[in-house]
DNA sequence: CGTTCCATTTACGTAAACGTCATCTTTGCT
DNA sequence: AGCAAAGATGACGTTTACGTAAATGGAACG
């Protein structure tokens, strides 16, 4: 087995995804595994764009919004051609990934505040069952 | 204009929505404007409620997920008998948004290196024109 | 009173992102 | 040679989150 290459099945086990998802990111044209014969050879450059494909899920950003997001981090020589297009694209990306980490900062702390109150009603309730009880 | 209650046409004017994304919302729950006659009228609680929605959008949650969460924030009386279940959760949610906002965090200063290096390939190419020019 | 304008309900349609068969090849044992 | 396991290729099904169209109902205006 060398490390070079995996199939979809070490691919599934390693991403936790399943077969159909990995051909359905190919149709897509996220991912394009060699062929040995039928069967699907991963590389490297497959493995670090599916990692950055389930990233960008979890960011809540669509597979097309992805797909061209990916062109960002894998650039070959023909795309420099319109790297500076690209580049525009990543900056307006960074600026909408800024944003949302700014939201999720508040609204991280929003929570944090929401639980403390919950605490304390908590807490309240506890004192009473005990003066009830008492 | 009471201020109080907003009609659909308002809320989704404001909120950049259609009319039916608010009565999808209700039906699942996600809302519950109170009526005059037929029609909805929003309150401030509604509109409180949608701006968490909205915002659990773009953060990647589902609709029934954050269905789950808004209860953390508009708790009433009877919800407080299940407020330490209620607490579990927020706990467990508040984990997952830490969890994202390090992952974003990351990924903003990867995207930033990735945008170093295709500057730096710009100024290359500019280079390269000039002396071909020259 | 007719029409225009919102709004409501009901119902069917749709795009995204896969799940789930059914049906082959291919390949590795025995 | 025979057979199970893994993978491939359609093709249809499913869920989520709405879009869209049809039919209906008030109310407001000329």
């Amino acid at each position: 087995m060398t490390t070079e290459t995996m199939t979809i099945r070490e691919m599934c086990d390693r991403f936790g995804v399943t077969p159909r998802t990995l051909r359905f990111y190919e149709a897509k044209e996220l991912l394009s595994p060699i062929r040995e014969g039928q069967k699907r050879l991963f590389t490297k450059r497959d493995r670090a764009r599916l990692k950055l494909i389930l990233r960008g899920k979890r960011f809540g950003f669509s597979l097309e919004e992805i797909r061209q997001l990916l062109n960002l981090y894998h650039m070959d020589d023909a795309q420099v051609t319109q790297l500076s297009r690209t580049y525009e694209l990543a900056k307006k990306h960074l600026a909408e990934m800024e944003a949302q980490r700014d939201e999720l900062d508040q609204a991280i702390s929003e929570l944090r505040a929401q639980m403390e109150w919950g605490a304390e009603q908590i807490a309240r309730r506890q004192k009473h069952k005990q003066a009830a009880a008492g």
